[in-house]
DNA sequence: CCGTATCCCATGAGATACTG
DNA sequence: CAGTATCTCATGGGATACGG
């Protein structure tokens, strides 16, 4: 997550961009739409503005997403993926399909996080 | 990576399984070998034996990974991937060539870690 | 509405030394 | 050889309060 670093591994690399426990929530929900603030923030109810506010930020920083900020009152952001951030979207649908398979003991949709 | 978690989303399951620094290294290691605790070791230069240990059990723990013990001396242990281990390797597949398009300026074929 | 600013804690992770 | 045992530090991450 942090800025230049060297991998001698394009995994470890990747993993760097678009790992940890946020990231990939984050780019998942804008998979197929645009989306304000408020409006990942309410797809993902666990996380902190606190944390939403830095890994966008850092998503941004990577040229993962696109931030647009509308100059009105009251503010207006709003998400989009980029192209580098569409392209991770197999990937995580990979994992997505992977999770249901193998990890179905851990899925309860009625819980949250 | 702790256990008796539960989740809303397979993504995030996923990647409590697989994700971190280390994980999708060690899965990868093993891709297409048994290795003992010590050639692991030689393929990740910069990981501690600590963490190491560490998180073979966590893909122990997840059936991730088969530990076979010799009893002989000096030790001889072997780890291998299970059949769920294997089919990790077509996302760290396109993780890998994912990193190799988009994250060419982080790799460094003469730098550990 | 979209964030910052603080404070705080749990975990990840490194360094080093030691052992059956 | 394949680990443990300590100790230490950095980071991730949560809770809460506040601000333009």
């Amino acid at each position: 997550m942090t800025e230049n670093k060297k991998y001698c591994c394009p995994v470890a690399a990747a993993i760097d961009e678009i790992g940890g426990k946020w990231k990939p929530l984050i780019l998942w929900a804008l998979k197929d739409q645009t989306l304000r603030f408020s409006e990942i923030n309410r797809e993902l109810p666990a996380i902190t503005q606190r944390m939403l506010t830095k890994q966008l930020r850092e998503l941004e920083r990577d040229d993962l997403v696109n931030r647009k900020v509308y100059a009105e009152v009251p503010p207006k952001v709003e998400y989009s993926l980029t192209a580098k951030g569409k392209s991770v979207i197999p990937i995580l649908k990979l994992l997505c399909d992977w999770g249901e398979e193998y990890c179905k003991s851990k899925i309860c949709l009625n819980v949250l996080e």
